[in-house]
Order: structure tokens, then C-alpha cells, then sequence
RNA sequence: AGAGCAAAACGUUCUAUCGCUGUUUGCUUUCGGGCAAAUGGAGGAAAGUCCGGGCAACGCAGAGCAUCCUGCUUCCUAACGGGAAGGCGCCUUACCAGCGGGCGACAGCAAGUGCCACAGAAAAAAUACCGCCCCGAGUCAUCGGGGUAAGGGUGAAAACGUGAGGUAAGAGCUCACGGCUUUUCCGGGCGACCGGAAUUGCGGUAAACCUCAGGAGUUGAAAGACCAAAUAGGUCCCGAAUUUAAGGCGGCUCGUCUUAUUUGCCUUUACGGCAUGUUCGGGAUGGGUAGGUUGCUUAGAGCCUUACAGCAAUGUAAGGCCCAGAUUAAUGAUAGAAGCUGCUGCAAAGCAGUACAGAACCCGGCUUAUAGUAAUGCUGCUGGU
RNA sequence: AGUCUCGUAGCUCAGUUUGGUUAGAGCACUACACUGAUAAUGUAGGGGUCAGCAGUUCAAAUCUGCUCGAGACUA
């Protein structure tokens, strides 16, 4: 149920670079989300997703190992509540980008709180996009 | 006792809940895996990439040149630009000596070449502004020629320093003492070097070119080795179809017309066959790419303890131990408690802080960052003036 | 993980090879002149921890070591 294993982590360097090029993408702080929704088969985790933060912003891997532990933490506990059900009822599978690009290290609790928003924000635009699609 | 400097060593701990990852064992499986339990899971710098190795691939007759690096001696080491001990120089109370402490890119400028701005007469085989001395001229103001580096002044630095002799005035020109230095000899030391005697000489600069001595093949795990499906193309084999070139026209993946004169051989020609080229289909083969396995992480220049050798770095022997292994990249998040430090307070307690920083093939160093602890040593001692 | 280059005025660059005299150039900025006014032009001027810290040297932007920052390359 709170797991993340390696299926769950974006490891295919092609589906990497496609995010990318075709995703879409919007901005809510800090987070800057990339999304696609792909054709595969569902396994057992409907999302694979990845955390970046670059190097530019934080100069130590320190630092940047911090931000991407809470950031994963906070997926981790949430996704299942918030991301699955509402994913499971419209049957697409995902590949998400969550890069982090504010300027400090936020503590967890702001991090858990603007994750649910992107999340909220993120469904709607997924079952907003299939209701277009059907049209 | 406090403060400052140097510095070996250490550099948080526990509990609960939810996770990530390696290994082992058991169970299970649709043979991809899954589940459960046990157990391991960042550092003193993992960093910078400044040196040195191991390991791997490629290259390689030998010698020289070029380029780059190192630079007191001896030792340690797999090796080093690292370390230890020693020598020498500088600093450490007003001076000297010895001891103690700190620092030192510490070979050679007496192999050659170059450079030393401005100032100053002159910055190196020299030179004369003032001054000093001699000679000549003179209208007695001075002028001309020569000698002179002792004095003035300049400069970061001025031809070794002090005293005496000497001289027209001076000058290592000569002598005495002293400083550094070359060569030779004697004594001590493995050696750097030290002490003594004679002797040669006296600007600095080699993190200037350079000389001498020693060393360096190139590239780095994105090195390298292996695997088998899919996709595109290469080569070979088999089968089938077809067979020159240029131009024009049309309904333009094709057909037709004109010209050159009709791919080569067998054959009188046609048909046919073989070769060549093209297209299609099938098979084989080796190479490349995404991917996977390996290199790779239990067995080494390994860690701990003791003994011995050595001033020490270090070595030898014995016993014990097994200690991260990710790959869009794990080693965590949250909550609570304790410890340490500072402030407030009689106290209880409260508040604040708890650093620098994250393995990526592996080791030995160096350098840099670092809250808070901290063994120990020194910040001088003795003698003389 | 490895390799290499660069850092000079507000901006873009010279100067570093071979150390030396006041670190220059263009654009930009300020003042003045020209104009009814602006631009252009001319004259004058200000502005530099030569990325930082040490060392060598009489003297360092330049030579040497270390640190910081920026950029590029190796699939």
C-alpha cells in the first residue's frame, strides 16, 4: 500500500525523453509537473514517476538528496488515497515528472500540502482531457 | 587556574510507526517472480581531482632529441610531489652561545645567455654629478686635461666589513682580524654536513632561459569481456523474374517513338543455356544500437589485538574478524526522548543551537570545509656580555 | 566518473608569451559646447580589491601553489 519499488520509479530512458518532447506540462509551486499518458499495459502501479531536482539550483547532493527524500515520502504516503482511485476510475496509465524548483528546502509538511494540490490539480486535468478526448 | 598557537584521536544515541535496498534461509510460483524471517546498509573528509599505484584495453627492436614533472641527505613504502629521522638556513627576550619550539619549492648564478623599471655618476669586462688630488691656462670669477669610488647624494640592491700601512689623493694595492665562497689535504659521519690547515675569489635573480641528476608509452570502468529476441542495413548461398544507353511524347511505379546500333560467351539466326547487373522471397554469417549479465563488491598493499625489531616512519610473527554495493541511482521520513554547548535563573526548569558534508572499480597520500569535544606539546630555559 | 578552457570598468574585449614607468580600447554614464529642442558630432571627466588567499621577487594582472565561480566536451 505506502511501497515504492522500482516499478513504480521512471527507469526507461526512452519514455524519459518522450515525457519531455510531448508531455504537457503546468506550473504550482514548487513543483513543476510533466505528464503523459502512455498506451502500456497496466501492471500493478498505474504511475511511473520521477523526481528531479537540478543541480543548478542546489549545488550540493546533500541538499538535493533531502528535497527528493521528502518529496518521495510524500508520494509514497499519499498516492494511494489521492492519485490511484481517482486514476483507477478513468483506466489510463501514467508517466509523471515532478521537478522541484523553488529556490530553499521547504520543510515536509509544506512539501505533503502543495503535493495534494498537484495531485488534485493533476486528475482534473487527466479526466478534463479523457471527457475532450470523447467528445 | 585561565588565554593563545600547534595537534594524535572522536565527531551524537535510543524508542515507535511507515518505507527503500543487498545477502542468506524457508515457503510458493503462471518459472518473470512473489511472500515471510534473520541480518548488513555513507565519511573523516565519501569533496577537490593535486600526486602515486593496482586493474584493463591498445601500442612497443634499440638509441637519441623534443615536451612535461621532481630537486639538501639517509631511510620507510607497491609507489609517490607522501611520511620519519637527520643536516643547513631563518624566526623565537637587548646581543652572543647551547638546548627546546616553530617555519622553509632547501641542487647549480664560480658553465653560458638574459634581465635589474624610476632614481642615480655608475646596475656589472663599467662609470666621474658634487667632492678630493695633480698638471696647464687665467682677466684670479674660473676654465681645460688627467687621476681617484674614501666621503655626499640615489636606490630594493653600489664592487666584502673594521682597523692599520700606503699614496699627490685614493683603491684588497698590501697586511691583521672577521664574514661568505672555490679547490686540495687531514679528522669525524653511510650521507647531507661539521671541525682544522692551505689556497682562489667576492652584487642580485634559475616560482628568467638554462645546466646537472632522476623519472614519465597512451587512454581510463562511459576502460574492457559476454549474451540473446526485435529493427534497419552489409557479405555469402539457394530459388524465381527480368536484361544496353540517351532523348522526346502521353493517361508518367508504366507504355510508346526516335537516335546510337542492340551487355558478354556458346549458337548460322531464333528459341534456349551460362555469366554479369537489378528486383523479390528464404537461409546463413559476422559487426553496431536500446537492453541485460559481468567488471562489482566477502578475502585484501583489508581491519582489530598482542609480542618482537627499530630513535621513528614502518616491518615481522601469532591470534581473531568479514565490514555498503545503488544503476533516473537505495542507505530514508515523521513524532518523541536523551546527550553535548550557550543564555536566563538560587534552584527546579525554560529558550536557542547541534557542523562540514553523500559512496559509484579499488587502494596509499596531499589539500580544502567542519558545530562541538580533546590526550599531549609550546608560548621559553641555562650560561656569558 | 573523467578531461579541458576561462574569470580585467556597468557591457564586449586588449594587455599575461618576455614581471617594471599612470592597466588601455569601443559602447554605456556625467558635465559642457553646437540646436528653438532632441539626436548625431566635438571637448572634458568619473568609474578597476585585474575572481579570492598565500608565496617567489626590490617590484605580480603577468610567475608558482591552493580555493571559489562560470562554461565546454566524453553516451
Amino acid at each position: 500500500m505506502y511501497t515504492f519499488k522500482k516499478e513504480e520509479r521512471l527507469r526507461n530512458k526512452k519514455l524519459l525523453d518522450e515525457l519531455f518532447h510531448k508531455g504537457s506540462s503546468f506550473l504550482c509551486y514548487p513543483f513543476r509537473v510533466s505528464y503523459l499518458v502512455t498506451a502500456l499495459p497496466p501492471g500493478d502501479y498505474p504511475v511511473q514517476v520521477v523526481f528531479p531536482v537540478a543541480r543548478k539550483r542546489f549545488k550540493r547532493a546533500v541538499q538535493r538528496n533531502q528535497i527528493r527524500r521528502r518529496i518521495k515520502e510524500a508520494y509514497r504516503l499519499n498516492k494511494q488515497q489521492y492519485l490511484y482511485q481517482s486514476l483507477g476510475q478513468s483506466e489510463v496509465t501514467l508517466v509523471l515528472s515532478l521537478s522541484y524548483v523553488g529556490k530553499e528546502i521547504l520543510p515536509y509538511q509544506t512539501i505533503e500540502k502543495k503535493l495534494l494540490k498537484v495531485f488534485l490539480q493533476l486528475t482534473d486535468m487527466i479526466s478534463h482531457g479523457q471527457g475532450a478526448a470523447n467528445n
